[in-house]
DNA sequence: TTATTATTTAGAATCATTCTTAATTAGTAA
DNA sequence: TTACTAATTAAGAATGATTCTAAATAATAA
């Protein structure tokens, strides 16, 4: 079975890229923080263990060549820095995220949700949108009381 | 009658804040720019026409106040500076954007169009929305042929 | 092998933003 | 008015994220 590293390889090679041991250890982590949203830096101190050669300047021109790739996304919440997010594969456009204003939680809404307002805005606006950022600011579940349950489903 | 100022001076002195000199000509060149989305810099630019003696520290503390007050909103459209946009008066939320791709103009949508979202959001992911942030990617009107018209209502 | 091109490292440089300090201003009470 | 106090500001230093530079290394092609 072919995995996710190396789907993730041919789309560089179809680039006429490769798939160095920097890039490949880096992908690597942002395999295994799915969940999270990382920034260039976070990367850097978690690549480091497994390739400790590493620069951090690689890591931000890996992390560009991604973002250029549409293999990850770039996403900014508004603290200094510049966050990544792996994209789910085959999806058309980016996820949607909670932030919580109590406690900074960020949780992921993989659901579109957005079909009928893209529509409208396609055709009202004549505007061909090709991707979006969709982020709601707010509380969480775990921060308020009000049936204080954690949603069933996520994705 | 009651100017914009004026409902903004209250604001500040509402929350024991002074409207002084430096921070009217900051919130003058706000309201003189309602269209645009002008960085930290841009805004020290055009104040200093109106106010030489103001310092660009200065700017950035306005701005940071006029965002804690909900005056302005502070967005960040991926360029690596931060843009500060006047909230319409009485709105809920702040309102979305169109970024294309080709021209790199950046177009308002006023109308909320996230009633139903927000909805599904607030109910399934059990999530106290306070605000959001959407912003589109893509070909505005004035980049791709089809029926190039600008669209009649934007606001 | 040799030439060519892509990639990386380390550190310098840049750029936006924040912080520090001393001076200025506004508000208030005597 | 005068003195006291707190808020605000200017100027420049400091910080922190990101990008750039130059020299070294690795991969690829001839
Ligand atoms: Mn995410
Ligand atoms: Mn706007
Ligand atoms: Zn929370
Ligand atoms: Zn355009």
């Amino acid at each position: 079975m072919e995995t996710r590293i190396d789907r993730i390889k041919k789309q560089l090679h179809a680039a006429s890229y490769k798939l160095t041991p920097q890039r490949e250890a880096t992908v690597r982590i942002l395999l295994d923080h799915e969940e999270d949203h990382l920034s260039a830096e976070d990367v850097y101190l978690l690549v480091k263990d497994i390739a400790p050669e590493i620069g951090l300047a690689t890591v931000y021109r890996t992390l560009e060549l991604l973002t250029e790739l549409k293999i990850v996304d770039k996403i900014n919440f508004g603290d200094g820095v510049s966050r990544y997010d792996l994209r789910q594969e085959g999806a058309a456009h980016f996820h949607h995220h909670l932030v919580c204003l109590e406690c900074g939680a960020v949780d992921e809404i993989q659901e579109d949700l957005l079909e009928d307002v893209e529509a409208v805005v396609e055709k009202r606006w004549n505007f061909q949108i090709k991707d979006h950022r969709l982020t709601f600011h707010g509380i969480c579940w775990r921060c308020h009381d009000s049936g204080a349950d954690k949603p069933e489903k996520d994705a």
